[in-house]
DNA sequence: TTCAGAGTGTGATATTTAGCACAAATTTTT
DNA sequence: AAAAATTTGTGCTAAATATCACACTCTGAA
């Protein structure tokens, strides 16, 4: 059975079996639990966590309490808290599991290292920011144009397994508005 | 004196006088007058634009026929429909000037060729993406954290010269809100 | 099983924002 | 310089959303 890793890389480039056990070879398995975090304000995010099991979420706090969900991590995401970890700047963010986690990491040295040992994962990665790039501006788009009800239809098909598995008021801070108004969306 | 493009590449990665001939020989300059677009709605994005001197935006229209803008460009940005562009896909969007324009612009055919040919320039690219995508998280947080009016005065902090060459209407439909709940945030 | 805490729905009200109308100011075109 | 078009501010009203309060449900721990 293909390593479901290797499966992802695969989506954007080929990769022998022996290239793959050399890229494993820079990552590590951690296991959390729900309602530990992988990373907290203040510190620097030394790490990118790919999913292997678990469902997470990236968030902050406004001045009031307020929090705002930036980004929700399932299966075969990556996650992390990529301004911090691309200028090895303090986060503004805090990333918390929502359920019992396995995950992958790669360290920032690592990433570094195999980036320049290895020109396919250059490629791999700058790929991936790309995505990245046109999903955010997608998602601001999306904030511009929908409704917040529109805004929910669309999350709630594209993402059917999101409303199963993490509490509404956790996707109302997501969709930017408040649990009561979400509650009321659908009459 | 040093062509503002080699300044601007520089302040990523350094360059030889040769090197800078050779990258600039991908490029075209080109003229747009004042209300002259760039990119249809439909149309494939195949060039991305550096501005030399003028100024733009990019914008789509919702159902009702309401104008949403996604991004201003003023001189020394790039602008293209980043979407479009990567995938070579039919645009969502629309790019026009809002000044008379002096640009240089890159075919996609030709930055694929410059990229293969130079790693420098791979790496040069692959770090604007990923800035790129940092500014879009960082528009999405304020868009989730902050009221109309503290988008308005961050914008006005970071960007004053905008506010003395665009519209206000314009600004409103940047930070997604009404032009006349723009009008009334100083008061 | 029981109990505490988290999650959820809903009424009432306050606040924010949008949308329309119109007049004044400014810019562009002829 | 005059005319036309665009931009801007502001009063008014309607709609959307936030906020507070409270009851009910569900879940996990003791």
């Amino acid at each position: 059975m293909k390593h479901p890793l290797k499966q992802h890389i695969e989506e954007i480039i080929k990769l022998t079996d022996e290239e793959f056990e050399f890229i494993l070879s820079h990552f590590e398995t951690i296991y959390k639990r729900k309602h530990q975090y992988l990373l907290q304000k203040g510190e620097i995010a030394d790490k990118e966590y790919w999913i292997v099991k678990g469902c997470l979420k990236s968030y902050f706090f406004e001045e009031s309490g307020k929090e705002h969900i930036l980004q929700f991590g399932m299966e075969n995401w990556w996650i992390t808290d990529y301004e911090s970890f691309v200028k090895q700047s303090k986060s503004k963010i805090n990333i918390d599991c929502i359920e019992d986690c396995e995950l992958l990491y790669i360290t920032f040295e690592n990433r570094e290292k195999l980036t320049k040992e290895m020109h396919k994962m250059e490629r791999f990665w700058a790929k991936k920011s790309k995505f990245g790039r046109i999903a955010l501006q997608n998602r601001i788009l999306s904030l511009l144009k929908n409704s917040s009800k529109e805004r929910y239809d669309l999350l709630l098909e594209q993402y059917p397994k999101l409303f199963q598995r993490v509490p509404k008021k956790l996707i109302a801070s997501y969709l930017g508005v408040s649990r009561e108004t979400l509650s009321r969306l659908n009459s």
